[in-house]
RNA sequence: CGCGGGGUGGAGCAGCUUGGUAGCUCGUCGGGCUCAUAACCCGAAGGUCGUAGGUUCAAAUCCUUCCUCCGCAA
């Protein structure tokens, strides 16, 4: 059974733990990931966390840029079994159609529920209690193909975008090593997905990271613990970016229109949105390190930041 | 050479335009007040003003080099 070829195609962090158990158990005979890109200022050229990982264990690595076009060097190492999570592109038929065992998915929902880009991000910000991981036969739509089985884990009321991702990635992994061998012996019932239940979470756009006041505090508290710690949550204040971090819930509420700063404390500033007040308690201003409220107001007059309005 | 902001006692900032005793809000330490305190009062310690060089009688402040942190864009 250890002589099947693997191919397991994937790109960020979230994969590396999967890629990982597989590595330790199996033999992966080559890792498909995203192309190097240009990223910072200076435009280095910044690898995927799988890239890394493949390297490390000295497995082939390849990076078409369009796999449409280019997934026959991928199907010339002959996978038995091709292994995907949070790859990037859409796979084509070829691809799909030609393993033995079919292409495994796994992905960081409860499907048929937030299929896409970003189920983690928008899981925290929808404000759902609860998530978890899916293993699934691909399909040619997006996520929408047989279920083989799920685990669920529940959405705690501090997790943040950050913490649920390893909390995910890692029962992914798990998932997987345990579900696989059960895949190679063909005792699986997948399961269809009722597409009535569908629901999608596209990649996050840089308008969704723009916090919104006018929702209620809740709201605002997922929208902010969701993007954390990537892309990160900002508003605008004096015409600058100024990222959100971190929030706390405040128990009062004035007549202000929403997004007006309404005092300070230690905790932090104090903003009006539809109900209550949201304390934004770790800040980034533009050009600036992360840092506690607290800190950035003892650099600040307090008197010319209350009453100001946060947004655009 | 994509655009832009910053590096000043432990933290966050002001001072730089118009060079000339290093300031503010906190924190820390000591003392006081108080039933008590994260509150208040008094006092103290702690800074080669990122680096190297230049201009000057004199540089945190003007000029140049380099290092470094960060926002946007990709």
């Amino acid at each position: 059974m250890n002589n099947i070829k693997i191919v397991f195609m994937g790109t960020p962090d979230f994969s590396v733990p999967v890629l990982e158990a597989l590595i330790k158990n199996y033999n992966v005979v080559a890792v498909v990931t995203q192309p190097d890109k240009q990223v910072g200022r200076e435009g280095k050229i910044k690898t995927t966390p799988v890239k890394d990982l493949a390297l490390a264990h000295n497995i082939p690595v390849l990076q078409p840029v369009k796999i449409r076009a280019d997934y026959q060097s991928i199907l010339a190492y002959e996978p038995d079994i091709i292994i995907t999570c949070a790859y990037g592109q859409i796979i084509p038929k070829e691809i799909i159609d030609y393993p033995k065992y079919k292409c495994i998915n796994v992905h960081a929902s409860l499907l048929p529920k937030h299929r896409g880009g970003a189920p983690i991000h928008r899981a925290i910000i929808e404000g759902d209690t609860e998530s978890g991981v899916t293993i699934m036969h691909m399909d040619y739509g997006m996520d929408n193909g047989d279920i083989i089985t799920q685990e669920s884990i529940p959405i705690l009321d501090v997790d943040t975008a950050e913490s649920l991702f390893n909390k995910l990635s890692n029962l992914g992994a798990e998932l997987l090593v345990k579900t696989l061998p059960d895949i190679l012996s063909n005792n699986i019932n997948p399961v269809k997905q009722n597409e009535n239940e569908a629901t999608y979470s596209y990649n996050i756009k840089p308008e969704d990271e723009l916090v919104d006041f006018n929702k209620d505090a809740k709201s605002v508290y997922n929208q902010i613990r969701g993007l954390n710690s990537w892309p990160v949550a900002y508003t605008m204040l004096n015409g600058k970016r100024l990222k959100v971090w971190e929030s706390i819930i405040g128990d009062k509420s004035t007549n202000k229109e929403p997004g007006t700063i309404t005092n300070t404390s230690n905790l932090g500033i104090h903003i009006q949105t539809k109900d209550l007040e949201i304390i934004l308690t770790v800040i980034q201003p533009e050009g600036k390190k992360r840092m506690n409220a607290k800190d950035y107001l003892n650099g600040v007059k307090k008197e010319e930041l209350i009453g100001k309005k946060l947004g655009d």
